[in-house]
RNA sequence: GCCGGCGUAGCUCAGUUGGCAGAGCAGCCGCCUUGUAAGCGGCAGGUCGGCGGUUCGAGCCCGCCCGCCGGCUCCA
């Protein structure tokens, strides 16, 4: 048996019925790279379907072919086969758990999902169950077929009704719930609107039949063997809120190829060696204990790092400008009530008693911050007045969402608040816009995303006020340019502001793709009204003042976490909880090893002496391990010469003269040099 | 808070049908005195997360609680 496929140029080429993308490569005289090659083919029956397949996929008469080199840069093509892979996944599950309502099943980032209601639960075990039945049904290479419907005949198939069969081969009486409701949300939505009636097209495979706007792979098979794996198992409401029922949802990840699919999963292991929380744990910088959920305890080389960026945080923020004050974590409930967090944050704060008065630890720094502004009677002399405060604050998060120091229960918001005149409100955002650039760069964040949020339905303040301070926002990014002269890009998020004020968020992209939202800028209306601040004009009237809220780090605990994610411990010299260990050879280098280390710290760096009973290969190991900048031997040579052997990085440089190599480091240091990445 | 999973030494993990709690690493002591990622020997280390129950007997079975992990919702 022959099939035959169709090249781009619309020549024909015969190959053997069992004949795969690799095959057909060879036949046309294209050799097939191991990674990153596979194949564009086009269905025979719909032309608009086309997908990349691995290069072992088998090939069909009447394929349209075309050989291409993947780069992962077709993600059209890879969502539909993800997509199909979750149709795949839906009918193992209802292979094997008869009795399953299944309710929505996305691509996301990297793979899909499907969520499901079974009739018992399931555990992580059943996994490897419904990915061998999805192995049997990709084996069937069942053709997926589209089929559109009216709302009767789709509620026929969906419904409760008599099971059986449509004349056009559809099943009936499939008892599927959520579809059903899907359904009548279709409708009601198109009545809502005015429009027709919609047409509802299902895609069926087997025995399987799902609700879907496609496009599909046209087979099963089409999903290579080993590109596809169930991740994991979690709940999630239906619909998205808590109010509704929980389901349990698949994870699964899907590449176009299986080297594609086992280079994501390496990714993902080395994700997980990069876990801050296990960084933490290794370089002993901070734990958890069950005596404090959520509280982080950090130890003598955590406080190191919180340190190195306190300080420069400080530096910077005198540079810039601003005074730093401390308000107290503890302040009476009435203050609480009268910001305004009492009805918008009680369920997240704690409250305790004091000499039977009501109080409650501070889940903001505004209101202490307004207190010290209103101390005494300010002048427009003052403004604008730029008060900093690494603040303390203590919010009860809910227990499922705690996380290492990304999500805790209290952390340190490195906060400001400037008091302004509304004519120097543009100038102080644009300060701040730039400033925050300055302190990502100098942590090694480059690549920052901007996003604009106006006003929400649900606000306060006068249209004036708002028009003002979005046009002061928006002004402000409009003429900002990066550092290459382009115009800043940003992304509006129109009714995602605070309900005071129009703010400007930035999320910085660590290494591995991510992006955190840290800084944030609020234009504030409404505190300086609720708490009645003021200024004295030139005018000698009162006036009110504008108050800008900002973060820059946004909480130096989860700030720190990312950082540690970032460099997967490996931080710059500036930062390194330990910059330099000194490891003498023998007991007999002891004594200049202690010389060196003299050297070092009167440099002021943060440096160590290993003269453990150990050998020198495993005290070598045990700072790399430690991710220490700098290893420093000394030996026999070294003392003879007043030198050091300097490993930095795991990479030995030689020996070098102690004076100049301890200047180097503290040059480094000085200079808050990143790695060249 | 909700769904699912998991709690054995500081860490990583063994522990059979319920029958005397183990290993490696880390720690401590000693030996070795070392030339760039684990030298050798010894010692010590545990209310098996907690409480209750079933049983002659529970690390193992059951219930409740606490904590952690992966998600959902929420969020710096």
């Amino acid at each position: 048996m022959t099939l035959h496929v169709t090249l781009p140029d619309g020549s024909l080429l015969e190959l053997d019925d069992d004949a795969t993308v690799r095959d057909a490569a060879a036949a046309i005289g294209q050799r097939l790279a191991k990674a990153a090659i596979g194949a564009r083919v086009t269905s025979r029956d719909d032309p608009d379907v086309t997908l990349l397949v691995d290069s072992s996929a088998p090939l069909h008469d009447g394929d349209r072919l075309e050989v291409v080199t993947l780069k992962g840069d077709d993600p059209g093509a890879v969502d539909m086969l993800r997509h199909s892979a979750a149709h795949v996944m839906a009918q193992a599950v209802l292979r094997r758990f008869p009795g399953t309502s299944f309710a929505i099943g996305p691509t996301i980032e990297n793979g899909f999902y499907y969520d499901f209601a079974f009739p018992e639960p399931i555990t992580d075990a059943d996994l490897d169950a419904i990915e061998k039945e999805m192995a049997s049904i990709v084996g069937e290479n069942l053709p997926v077929e589209r089929a559109e419907l009216s709302v009767d005949e789709a509620l026929a198939v969906f419904g409760a009704g008599e099971p059986g069969a449509s004349e056009s081969g559809l099943p009936l009486g499939l008892d599927q719930p959520f579809k059903v409701e899907l359904i009548e949300d279709l409708v009601a939505a198109a009545e809502a609107e005015g429009s027709e009636v919609p047409v509802i097209s299902v895609y069926r495979q087997g025995d399987f039949v799902d609700l879907c706007r496609g496009p599909h792979l046209p087979s099963t098979g089409r999903l290579g063997k080993g590109t596809f794996k169930l991740t994991s198992l979690a709940g999630a409401y239906w619909r998205g809120s808590e109010k509704n029922a929980m389901l349990t949802r698949i994870y699964g990840t899907a590449f176009a190829t299986r080297d594609e699919l086992k280079a994501h999963l390496e990714a993902l292991e080395l994700a997980r060696q990069r876990d801050h929380r296990r960084i933490g744990r290794d370089l002993d910088l901070f734990s958890f204990h069950e005596e404090g959920p959520g509280f982080p305890f950090f130890h003598p080389r955590g406080m190191r790092l919180w340190n190195a960026i306190v300080d420069f945080w400080r530096e910077e923020h005198v540079r810039a400008g601003y005074e730093e004050i401390s308000t107290p974590v503890i302040l009476r409930r009435e203050l609480w009530e009268r910001s305004g967090h009492w009805d918008n944050y009680k369920d997240n704060m704690y409250f305790t008693e004091i000499d039977e008065q009501p109080y409650a630890v501070k889940p903001m720094n505004c209101p202490g911050g307004l207190l010290v502004y209103k101390n005494r009677r300010r002048s427009y002399r003052d403004l604008p007045l730029r008060m900093a405060e690494l603040g303390r604050v203590h919010r009860h998060e809910m227990s499922g969402v705690l996380h290492g120091l990304f999500r805790v229960r209290y952390f340190t918001q490195d906060d400001a608040h400037i008091y302004c005149t509304p004519e120097q409100l543009e100038g102080e955002v644009r300060g701040v816009v730039r400033f925050m650039h300055h302190i990502y760069a100098s942590f090694g964040f480059s690549d920052v995303r901007i996003e604009l949020s106006t006003r929400p339905e649900k606000s306060i303040g006068s249209d004036e006020m708002w028009a003002t301070a979005e046009g002061v926002l928006t002004r402000v990014l409009d003429a900002e340019l990066t550092p290459d002269g382009a115009p800043l890009p940003y992304q509006l998020n129109p009714g995602d502001g605070a309900f005071y004020g129009p703010k400007i968020d930035f999320h910085i992209r660590d290494v591995m793709g991510r992006t955190w939202q840290c800084g944030t800028i609020q234009v504030d209306f409404a505190m300086p009204e609720r708490l009645d601040i003021t200024y004295t004009g030139a005018d000698n009237e009162e006036h009110r003042p504008v108050m800008i809220h900002r973060a820059l780090l946004g909480s130096i605990e989860r700030f720190m976490g990312i950082l540690l994610e970032h460099y997967g411990g490996n931080l710059p010299t500036w930062l390194a909880p330990v910059q330099a260990v000194v490891i003498p050879i023998a007991d007999r280098h002891a004594e200049y090893g202690r010389e060196v280390l003299a050297e070092l710290r009167a440099a002021d760096l943060r440096a160590e002496l290993d003269d453990r009973s150990e050998s020198m290969g495993k005290r070598i190991r045990d700072g790399q391990l430690q991710k220490v900048p700098y290893l420093l031997v000394v030996g026999d040579r070294e003392q003879e010469a007043r030198e050091v052997a300097v490993r930095e990085r795991g990479e030995q440089k030689g020996a070098a003269p102690l004076a100049a190599v301890v200047a180097g480091i503290a040059g480094e240091v000085r200079e808050r040099a990143l790695p060249s990445q």
